[in-house]
DNA sequence: ATACAATAGTTGCGAATGCAATCACATGCT
DNA sequence: AGCATGTGATTGCATTCGCAACTATTGTAT
């Protein structure tokens, strides 16, 4: 979004939502342009990656990628359409279910790898110094912390 | 989205992510709370006031608002249904539009405004010093500039 | 003047989204 | 045991999204 606030004092935050959507939006090009899927797939797939046995469970899962319940659900069923995630039931909580990384999963997260790092790097990191990427880190930090401490709206 | 990195050394990346999901997140939510209609609309109600003569062409405000065009077409159209805007063919170009802001619009914006300022304010302003503000202003006044600068994806 | 390209905006369409309701199973209470 | 309550995940539905195709108008070249 724009710079939509009412004075420029608090307008690092605007800054922040036209970053956001203006590096995201190059990003989601990029992948395309490459023929890749979107940025969305990329997060689920390095969740499980990095998961123990490659797996988690569709909450866990949630919590990592900030998406609502209900369209994760759709997501894994996207992945596992096109064979990159499996799905288990769990044995202990038969209410349960796991996502699991397939090998072609694996493959295919090795693949955008290089192109979304390669945004990154260009796009954000080499703009920023060392320094300022240390400042941003403890504010960003302190900012989620904060709002993650307090779940309700109030 | 989450952690998403392969090293933790670019991890301010995916922090940056993380906090704008979990911000917008409950920013909406209290704007939802309170009764109030999306951020989205705050930004397009936002971009006509401080317009001279509360007034832009569909494309300005297309590109205030970070939004692709047709869907901007949309968003206006529900506006407009809901008498906040009103459009007007423009004279000189007749291809073009302008979305107006009307009175009604002028006070929505009014009445979300405390809803929104309260809310950046305590998530955000508040958790971030001056210092680390002003930091950070500069390191994504310099991304945004970058990422502007070369419009195509390579 | 006539034709061809460029620009402003809208629309068709299929994909992605979130909320609320639902299903299936588990847990706690009596 | 028997029943209410809670939790994990999915599904129905209406909304929102972006891309690509389209309409209408303007600018440019010949």
């Amino acid at each position: 979004m724009g710079k939509s606030l009412e004075k420029p004092k608090g307008s690092v935050w605007a800054l922040f939502l036209t970053v956001h959507s203006v590096l995201v939006e190059q990003i989601e090009t990029r992948l395309a342009v490459a023929g890749l899927p979107s940025f969305g797939w990329y997060d689920v797939l390095w969740g499980l990656e990095r998961a123990p046995g490659q797996r988690l469970r569709m909450s866990e899962l949630a919590d990592h990628v900030v998406l609502s319940r209900s369209n994760l659900t759709r997501l894994v069923d996207r992945l596992e359409d096109a064979k990159f995630v499996r799905r288990e039931r769990s044995a202990e909580d038969r209410r349960g279910a796991y996502a699991v990384l397939t090998a072609e999963g694996k493959a295919l997260r090795k693949r955008m790898w290089p192109v979304y790092q390669a945004a990154i790097q260009e796009l954000f990191e080499a703009q920023v110094s060392d320094e300022q990427s240390q400042t941003m880190g403890e504010a960003l930090t302190q900012v989620l912390n904060n709002a993650r401490g307090s779940t309700d709206g109030a």
